[in-house]
DNA sequence: GTCTATAATGAGATAGAC
DNA sequence: GTCTATCTCATTATAGAC
């Protein structure tokens, strides 16, 4: 077999230069996107910050919309995996406690978004945008929802007294003081009138998920 | 005194159909703010959907950022007198709890945004906005910040054990939650397989209230 | 796969008539 | 106070060379 294919199949694998352009330009998107929404990031600057020209993004990211979809699932399938994984792992140590559960949801979410480096940074701000924008329900649909019904199951098994409306109102209510971790921090900080705490007096992330876990379990239980 | 006045004091007062025009430039920059987001929304989009043309807007809102910033500080300050009147009234009535003080705060901003017309459900969407991006960051610390202040004051007399940081980061989260009932009923109904609670079963801003306030009591107690 | 060049449209803002 | 007209620049997207 040689190196040619019929025509109707897929082209050869791209080059690895080619790989490593197109994850710039999904970066420098993930980036301006989260920090400025769909219609504040331009094609343009997503360029300019990839290095890149104009037509390119185009090239390997479609549309605008396409290019925006594309860079919100493109963590979400690890995200999914990180989460479920811990869940699977809760399950094989033991039973389920409600602590339990909604740690394997938050905890993975919140090492990566705030130790995770830049990008996973990013991703946090830009699925902010996602979940307060109806707009953008056909990505939560298809991108968290699936695993958000694991959970909520996990939860109602836990919950039995609780109706199917309360708990993914209170889910909702979660996930919004989740991400407010990731788009107002400067909020907290402003009204605490103190410095955003530092990673000198130790992690950082561990101290908000247990704050944000307490908080959210409590409510749960109310 | 006759009607004409020095030069550099203020020019008569505005027209009865000048402040009509005004007015509906400023509702139709809200709701488009709202559901679309500062670059979303254009001066243009503003014009059409307020019946003028795109000068006009630039008459009466200034620059663009000036009419974001106009249209937000616009309701903020009945929303403020709102909820300072009910802490006021909730003191003179006897010892305040902490159900009480959270009582004030979120229960003026449901009733207003989900039974106050459009113009109000759009506005708690574009405060949504605020909250959420640190470029309004000076927005918020003008429009709502005082009366937060207020309230964690409050709170922290009736939580002496807890720390600022940590009354803060609990109010941050109460916010989101709250303003989640804005941006993300769409998710809850999507999650709930079923339709939104119609108003038919009763008062839908009382019950989500009393859901938000069950939630974020225990949270704060956590 | 990447670039240059450009098409086609829309953006925010303002000058000046009425 | 409101409108018409226009300036200047940015926008997304694509065609076509290499």
């Amino acid at each position: 077999m040689t190196e040619k294919v019929h025509e109707n199949q897929r082209q050869r694998a791209p080059s690895q230069r080619s790989l490593a352009t197109r994850d710039r330009i999904f970066d420098a998107a993930e980036h301006l996107f989260a920090d400025r929404g769909f219609e504040g990031a331009s094609i343009r600057d997503i360029a300019r910050a990839a290095g890149v020209q104009g037509a390119l993004v185009s090239h390997h990211g479609g549309s605008k919309e396409a290019l925006f979809a594309t860079v919100v699932t493109r963590r979400a399938q690890e995200l999914a995996r990180l989460r479920q994984d811990a869940l699977a792992q809760a399950k094989a140590e033991g039973p389920l406690t409600l602590r339990r559960i909604l740690t394997c949801f938050i905890a993975p979410f919140i090492d990566k978004t705030l130790n995770g480096g830049a990008a996973w940074s990013a991703y946090g701000r830009l699925i902010a945008h996602v979940s307060s924008d109806v707009r953008w329900q056909h990505i939560a649909q298809s991108c968290f929802d699936p695993t958000v019904r694991v959970f909520l199951a996990e939860i109602a098994a836990i919950l039995p007294e609780s109706s199917q409306q309360k708990i993914s109102t209170h889910f909702v209510f979660m996930v919004s003081a989740m991400l407010s971790l990731c788009t107002s921090r400067w909020r907290i900080a402003g009204l605490a009138d103190s410095d955003p705490p530092q990673d000198a007096a130790g992690d950082l992330a561990a101290d908000l998920t247990a704050h944000l876990l307490a908080f959210c379990e409590a409510g749960f239980r109310s």
